[in-house]
DNA sequence: CCCATAGTTCGGAACTTCGGAACTAACGGA
DNA sequence: TCCGTTAGTTCCGAAGTTCCGAACTATGGG
């Protein structure tokens, strides 16, 4: 298999992490992949709450997240690894990211 | 003309915010709105860097910002005055709206 | 070599976005 | 009051995007 498109971090642009993660399902994988210490396979990701999402439309989330520059993809034998590139992104865009992440936590725990 | 509707700010949705900054075009509105001391005319705005936008999809853009909680919009005779509501935003989600027009300044001047 | 598992691609239905033409709202002048 | 002008909105068709099931490809094990 080829390898996979990765942009170079200074290719990366705001509006394509904005787009990519203002789909919710988008960020929720993205913050379980950088919560995970940054290693996940596709299909650990699959159930999203209560909701199973299908292979085809996870795949095509994680190509978003990947050609946005966000995460890291490659084969480990039968399956995939995706690593976060938050720290890249981070050193690019400072604070981006973790306002994004904080953002949408404060949504789903709209803490006492 | 019927008041619009504006969300609370209890309302604000991350994901709505990022998909409306996600459109350069509508970042470039907003950053506007916020830098210009929070008043602006909607034709104001219609001529971003050397395009021009119709009209029909200024009113839309102006639209997805005010139903994203991004600009409060009021009728002041014959012409809409728009108001950011950085500020409450910023109570909300802290850091977000900074961050992201950080990124975008960084993306249009790569700096020395 | 064949099977199982993990992920990708294809394709059509549903949804979104763009922008021109027609419309509505508010004001000013005669 | 009526007309003209300016400022925005709505409508609607074309173009583009997203979703997801079915079929496909890649890798490793027996």
């Amino acid at each position: 298999m080829r390898p996979l498109f990765h942009p170079a971090i200074e290719d990366v642009q705001p509006e394509a992490i904005l787009h990519a993660l203002s789909d919710p399902c988008r960020a929720t994988i993205f913050a379980r992949i950088t919560r995970a210490g940054c290693v996940e396979a596709c299909s650990a990701v699959s159930a999203l709450g209560d909701r199973v999402i299908p292979k085809s439309s996870l795949s095509s989330h994680i190509k978003v997240l990947r050609e946005a520059g966000l995460i890291r993809c490659e084969r480990h034998g039968v399956e995939m690894r995706n690593h976060s590139r938050c720290a890249e992104v981070d050193a690019r865009f400072p604070g981006l990211l973790a306002a994004i992440l904080n953002a949408y936590a404060a949504r789903s725990a709209p803490g006492a």
